[in-house]
DNA sequence: CTGAAAGCGCTAACAG
DNA sequence: CTGTTAGCGCTTTCAG
């Protein structure tokens, strides 16, 4: 017992922290020398800096991460938030889309040095102002987001989608969601399906706004009567209802645009238990991310929203911001992927 | 322009902080009392603490987070970690139930206060050393996972499940694989299935193995001839070509145990595709966390691990670890639970 | 009731 | 080539 313990009555006195000084004094160097040797900058023989090494790895010396980070200004901590989830704070990896989009942006921040810390979504200032964030990530936030607002009020850079553009300090990445509707109507009117109806949450997200406009555009253009089922709230549950409201009731479309996330094969499913064969009776298209639709019978057209490409162009422009200064340009466009499979190929149509 | 500009070059100069000097500068106090003001510490008249608040947020003053850290000694950040997933290191939120084990830890965390960074699966040293984790939630470790001996080594509290333990600094939530295993089993026996067959991903987790030990157990103890097809790794498609190859080669079980995880309405239809009716030919359990098992028809049984509470158990542990120094129980077991819905009901057979 | 001063552990000027 | 010194921004004894 040559260490003295400071609280005999805590059962397990935290481990004696080796710090850089005490490799120092082990080595007979001074913390400069040893600091300069650990972190190879300056200018010592090589001889040194290897004994330096060696003592601090049996001396189990590990630097204070908290110390290097009030040292260099900055914590390469990143916030990530989802602007605001089916009114449940953490139910959004649940969602396919947000998951990948989650994972993909952890991972693209590891790559660059960043560790990404996660937020509750909806979350207001009490979870994040103890935290020594460099940016945020804000996932699909509502219109108006006050967390935006927050962030951006307390000087740090917010990371997002085009509803904040034109914000001092506010950047986005988006998808094209007009482009991607018509390219998905345009497939369906070519399969020749002619009266298209549309599944769409209520939530209030980017995307959805103008999936929507997209869809009464297209076809206002063409004169065709709109149809349009709205799902209340994410999840499949309320899409599944939504689905045989629309089944139950009124004249059949022949081609079913899902904008909601659903499961492919519950929706296949669904559609099934009506009577309705897909593609012979209905044409399908699913937005979603799920790869479950890759092994369905008929496998599942999907507009992939490209949850990776869009993280990594995020964490790009971050790390530009953050690092070089960079503040041009504000946006990035990222194009959709629409995944042409069996269920909205007309039987009779063979694919291209 | 009254502030001078650091480098002309770059384009947008970061804006200056406002740091405790200042407001203190500005208030005519000194640095103690505007920070006692602030926190709530000491004992100042109410119109003092008021003035200073308000001049505070007037001058946008926000305390440095890594400063707190460094004085306070630790940075209320946790790290969460997969022990290895599909061997793809940021797939693991595509797990339904890796998915809410997640969500769900850091939910409980920021309630207690702490946030969580995400690591990639089956990390190195590389990502997590330049953090002040106070500790880390390894999921799911692979056999003898070097990440928990690297953490332990720095003197990092881990929390994982049973495998770590018995090891100082290492502490553990798990739920009974032997007893769920029995559960289903029993449930399906009774019911009667006579002949359950087995589908495991070859991932080598705790609950895998253990759960693979107690289906032959079971069977042992029967006088049964065990029937366990592997899955080659996790996610929708192993688990669906081992399925097929199941129902294509040999005898036919009555009754299926899914210890993979896979979608229940995709396990539905590939079973319809080889002209199984569920329940009518066959029994189905699916060890899921997917709520689309609610949707299919016939609903199907699911086990849930419970990954919620797991993760509460877990941070709790944690919390009462680092904040009071508990190191007793160094381990909690959760109970899973069952949920019979029609999949697993014999038609005959009216639920109890 | 308030303020001066001492650090938390580290890195980077600047001397020697 | 190496060591002394001065902070990063904050909280907290301890005097006044």
């Amino acid at each position: 017992m040559t260490e003295p313990s400071r609280r005999p009555g805590q059962p397990s006195p935290p481990p004696v922290r080796v710090r850089l000084v005490d490799v120092a004094r082990e080595t007979g160097l001074s913390k400069t020398t040893v600091s300069a040797a650990l972190t190879g900058t300056g200018r010592l023989s090589e001889a040194v800096r290897e004994r330096v090494r060696e003592t601090a790895r049996a001396m189990g010396y590990r630097p204070n991460a908290t110390a290097r980070q009030l040292r260099a200004g900055r914590a390469r901590l990143i916030g990530y938030v989802v602007g605001e989830y089916a009114g449940e704070p953490w139910a959004f990896l649940e969602s396919p889309y947000v998951a990948r989009l989650t994972g993909a942006t952890a991972a693209t921040a590891i790559e660059r040095g960043y560790a990404m810390v996660l937020l509750p979504a909806g979350s207001l200032q009490n979870e994040w102002v103890e935290l020594p964030l460099d940016a945020v990530v804000v996932a699909d936030p509502v219109a108006d987001d006050r967390i935006v607002d927050d962030l951006l009020a307390a000087g740090i850079p917010v990371f997002s989608d085009r509803s904040v553009a034109g914000r001092p300090g506010a950047y986005w990445v988006d998808v094209d969601a007009e482009a991607a509707l018509r390219e998905i109507l345009d497939h369906l009117a070519e399969q020749g399906a002619g009266r298209p109806a549309l599944v769409a949450p209520v939530t209030d997200t980017r995307f959805n706004r103008d999936a929507l406009a997209a869809y009464r555009a297209w076809c206002a253009e063409r004169g065709l009567a709109e149809r349009v089922v709205r799902a209340e709230g994410a999840g499949n549950g309320p899409v599944v209802r939504a689905l045989e409201e629309m089944l139950t009731q009124g004249e059949l479309p022949d081609a079913l645009v899902l904008v909601a996330e659903a499961s492919p094969p519950l929706v296949l499913e669904a559609l099934r238990r009506h009577g309705l064969d897909v593609p012979g009776d209905l044409l399908l298209v699913c937005v979603s991310e799920d790869v479950t639709a890759l092994h369905t019978s008929p496998a599942v057209t999907t507009l992939s929203l490209r949850p990776r490409a869009v993280a990594q162009a995020g964490v790009e422009r971050m790390v530009a911001v953050l690092e070089q200064g960079m503040t041009e340009p504000a946006g990035t466009l990222v194009p959709t992927r629409l995944q042409v499979r069996a269920s909205s190929l007309r039987p009779s149509v063979p694919p291209a």
